[in-house]
DNA sequence: CTCTATGCAAAATATTTGCAAGGGA
DNA sequence: TCCCTTGCAAATATTTTGCATAGAG
């Protein structure tokens, strides 16, 4: 297993590819690009602390001062729903967002509510399809 | 890995397991067993349908009809923190519960909300340490 | 007798919804 | 133009808290 401290935040590279990729899906379902949207993607995508709702809503408000905080759930249960972002269910409090696109999963230190990638080597493959149905999304879950 | 479809309850057997080390915890951390307490935990113990606290509300009420759902999550919350259960987080809505006691991962499938168990093969070993810190609980969690 | 638990009500959080107006493709 | 989106406010959950009383050990 590797563990990416990622102290920094997401490659400008990284972030590009997420963007493209987000844009792309956005055509591919007719789904119109508004300035809000791009913003709040993009905050998910630069950011590396998995942040909560509020706290896209917070950065987000920045650049467009009147944004409402039910636009950013709206657009995050869009990410979700396109495969876009995934949800980091958290013990205590709101969930968090990743819009890490390859399936990875978490550390929850329940301590101080910080969450660090991981990448499960590659030896430890999950399975694809369980009782029949496609995994959808998989998320192995640490708490420490 | 082998799935557990669980259709039926727990056994009573490890029902009783369960109940028994509830009250030696409680005993060892000198907390009143309170007839509520305790039909609160059996009926976590008694389910493999992973309640919300509301489910577990409501079955409780049929013995207890004067209790209240802060209660139910006062113990619930008492019970986590005493290692006697595990919480699921859900995508959506209410987290469920579990007090199966070893560390085993979760299936949600977020077509109608239901849990089913998994055990790993034990040739997937989770770590133990990360980050230099004990996994107090890990959920592999996979969204069908 | 002491300490935690219970039950009730109110408060605090968190998330969703309805709807009129705005705006992207 | 056609939908989807936005922003606001109100409505819904959901969970926590304070406090007086009850009860376990």
């Amino acid at each position: 297993m590797i563990i990416n401290h990622e102290r920094m935040n997401a490659t400008e590279h990284s972030v590009k590819l997420r963007l493209e990729n987000f844009k792309q899906v956005s055509r591919e379902y007719k789904l119109p690009l508004t300035p809000q949207k791009v913003a709040i993607f993009r905050t998910l995508a630069e950011s590396s602390s998995h942040p909560r709702v509020q706290e896209i809503y917070e950065h987000v408000k920045m650049e467009f001062p009147s944004i409402s905080l039910a636009t950013v759930y709206k657009n995050i249960k869009q990410f979700l729903a396109l495969g876009l972002a995934f949800e980091i269910p958290m013990p205590d409090g709101p969930a968090r967002y990743d819009a890490k696109l390859e399936i990875h999963s978490h550390a929850v230190d329940t301590a101080d509510g910080s969450v660090y990638d991981l990448e499960l080597a590659p030896t430890i493959h999950l399975p694809e399809i369980i009782m029949g149905k496609k995994v959808k999304q998989a998320h192995v879950l640490y708490y420490l």
